[in-house]
DNA sequence: CGGTACGTTGAGTCATATCAACCATAGTGG
DNA sequence: CCACTATGGTTGATATGACTCAACGTACCG
């Protein structure tokens, strides 16, 4: 306990960020936040949340990644998106007063502010530049939502896996090695693409030995995007 | 043009429902509605909007259905929902500001008012009861969108099909005779799946000779709810 | 050192897509 | 009025992508 960190981000930090919604919230409101909030650390493996609970607020993360997931047949995953710092998550289910209709579990040990519901409806109601960036913000996550519907009804195995290798890329990004720099099991790379295992090993291998990856262990290296954004079928 | 139908229907109509997002606007808001929408006839295959189209307003349907779809691979439709009386669409692109994600088909003959944007997003900003319904809207959409992902990630042509005929009849209902009130082509039903023509056929037909439905033509009559509901998994 | 979780590979199977032919219907134009 | 064309529906044959099952390898951890 003697290392412990005991460092607590400002909010003002985050809302700096251009793509934060807390850009748009005044000093004031910004206070509130650092008042109220509650700041901790979590390792990988813990659940924030679970599919039908009620939450009584939602997080922000400062640090480290979260996937958010559905859990369908027989306990299978399918995950839906990853939260990365400067991303809220639960925001939906506090904003639609609906019980979570998805997981959340943190993959990447992680920093995150818990924030009560009531701020968040707040704002929402007294800020309307607020507001309206949590409503682009839903927006956009429903646009991504629609479109991995007609993927995932349209696309192989093969393409989609692909082509969530490029949202990776451009998600997390890749580091000087150009590794990826989100690792995986293959098992959460079946859940994104929405396949099994076995396959994901299968077509991981078989893009290794196209040259356009090379892997070691989890780590996964870029070594020819173009061919991935061929096979991927976007344009 | 003798018979022309020059009823055009008040937003306080269409404000009664207590499921229009439009019960919170104040008589004054409903009256700005009132004056500036525009209201129109539609036949069936008429497109609204197409994919990529910047759009300067958005539908209020009042009768008819309208189908909201997204073009993949070979131009093969998507279809993400249905919009039936009293559903907006559109919305999303005028919120985020961003081209449309989808494209807007007539299916069934309708009547719709078209509402300019400013109107939507300045009750947005002024009308925080209105802003609140708008983000449920928005957040269900959401929560329904990564529901089918999970499904058509993890279950099967036929599960799927089972579940689609159930929510079809959810939405739109049957009538006395028991038949879907809502008609679609096999191919449109095959968009809805994600799968081909051939397939559905097939199923249908499957369906129809272990007597859980009825064809005749395009309708389809509902003989045994309770099976469909054993075959698509859903508790 | 044994346990647990993850990764890999092979073999067999099945659901579903694809291709092709054909029929029915309705609208069009000469 | 008839041929023409387009659109939708159906069925059969065939191909194959992807899943499942099973065995085994690997690595880390207490």
């Amino acid at each position: 306990m003697k290392q412990k960190d005991i460092y607590i981000p400002f909010c003002d930090n985050c809302a700096i960020s251009n793509t934060s919604v807390f850009r748009h919230l005044s000093m004031n409101e910004i206070e509130i936040i650092n008042f109220e909030k509650d700041f901790r650390h979590y390792r990988r493996g813990e659940v924030l949340y679970s599919e039908g609970s009620r939450i009584s607020g939602f997080y922000c993360i400062n640090k480290g990644i979260v996937k958010v997931f559905k859990t369908g047949i027989d306990g299978k995953e399918q995950i839906i998106r990853f939260a990365k710092p400067g991303d809220i998550i639960a925001y939906r289910s506090v904003l639609s007063n609906e019980p979570a209709c998805t997981s959340a579990k943190v993959i990447e040990d992680a920093r995150m502010c818990f924030i009560p519901s009531h701020i968040l409806i707040d704002f929402v109601k007294e800020n309307p530049q607020f507001s309206m960036a949590i409503m682009k913000l839903t927006c956009h996550e429903l646009g991504e939502s629609n479109d991995y519907i007609t993927d995932i009804a349209q696309k192989t195995v093969r393409e989609r896996l692909a082509e969530i290798l490029l949202h990776l890329i451009n998600d997390f990004g890749l580091d000087t090695d150009n590794y990826l720099k989100i690792t995986l099991t293959r098992e959460e790379l079946a859940n994104i693409v929405g396949t099994s295992t076995e396959s994901v090993i299968r077509l991981l291998s078989e893009f290794k030995s196209d040259r356009y990856i090379e892997l070691s262990g989890r780590k996964i290296k870029i070594l020819d995007r173009k061919s991935l954004e061929k096979i991927s079928n976007v344009f």
